[in-house]
DNA sequence: CCGCTACTATTCACTCAGTGAATAGCTGCC
DNA sequence: GGCAGCTATTCACTGAGTGAATAGTAGCGG
């Protein structure tokens, strides 16, 4: 994933080491899934080997031995790079939802699909309902808000698609059982 | 992912040993990636260590030796099961393209971050119209007008995303840098 | 001032997902 | 006979991620 660049981008505001970077992004996202401790020294170890960061300050003052990294010339122009670069859309479709369907058709039949269509589609507008609470709630930051938005547009897609996709269900059944 | 569920799905219309498998995926969802050899089996090798499927028959009729998987009772359940459940709504923001805009507030500036969402928003336009084409084109079969719709969705929902968090960089600015 | 708890910092062992190449036997065919 | 190509499986490897273990230090109450 991208949290390789998100470190890059943690460590461009001059040098750290693991247990900060781990503290200042979930802070920084806390919208994010909260990084694991083993990964991030992982993802150190890989930047390290591929000449991104390196260590700065290996200091044991007073408190437990720590290493500092500091981004080089190189992962300086690896974050630039990713900051400019746009994302390379999706060649395949990776949904479950889609999944779902068509093994709905392989493995039972059309009702079972349908079946299934509408129950994501009860459960994705109860998830809506309450990223619009999320929205309005009185401790909402910014990026609480940007980020809610974020999943809601992408909830209000699937269910549009959950709709067109239950219409569907018998043309897509003579298809795939052909 | 699901790649287990999709082959415990083939798996529902009889035994089939690994080769197979692989192109009956390829066959049947040819909207999502190919299944790579490797790793049909080492799922099917988690599958039966899991109990949900159990070698049926390990042939050497001409042909280069070969094992067929059937599923198990357990098997079959967990399929049942897979096809009734929805799924679970993410807790957090996975998108890259959320956290590209907060790195590029971190380690640059809003400025930054404004010219990826045009890019981003350029690209994602330029997708759209292919898209669109190839849901009208000759050959198109329901399958890839159902992906075709999903991902249309999906980068119409990002599109309308980009737009309003380009109005809202200067507060998320704020709020990141404080 | 002893011992406990909590915090800082890193490492370890492990699973899962996925890639690409290697291996090996058989079939058809020129 | 030999070789191209298909069937079928395996292997070695990378990367993402989890959860627990380790170890040292600081503060704090009795």
């Amino acid at each position: 994933m991208s949290t390789a660049h998100v470190l890059l981008g943690l460590l461009a505001g001059g040098p750290r080491h693991g247990y900060d970077l781990k503290r200042a992004h979930d802070e920084r996202l806390p919208q994010a899934k909260p990084l694991a401790y083993g990964q991030v020294y992982a993802t150190l170890g890989r930047l390290e080997r591929d000449g991104f960061v390196e260590p700065s300050a290996h200091e044991q003052d007073g408190g437990p031995e720590r290493t500092a990294y500091t981004l080089t010339h190189s992962g300086r122009d690896r974050l630039a790079q990713w900051l400019t670069e746009i994302e390379p859309p999706a060649p395949y479709v990776t949904s479950t939802l889609f999944a779902k369907v068509v093994v709905a058709l392989l493995a039972a039949d059309a009702d079972r699909a349908r079946d299934y269509l509408a129950a994501q589609r009860a459960a994705h507008m109860a998830r809506l309902r309450e990223l619009t609470a999320v929205k309005s709630a009185p401790g909402a930051t910014v990026g609480d808000v940007v980020a809610a938005d974020y999943a809601i547009g992408h909830l209000d897609a699937d269910l549009r698609w959950l709709q067109t996709t239950l219409a569907r269900v018998a043309d897509l059944q003579k298809e795939v059982t052909a």
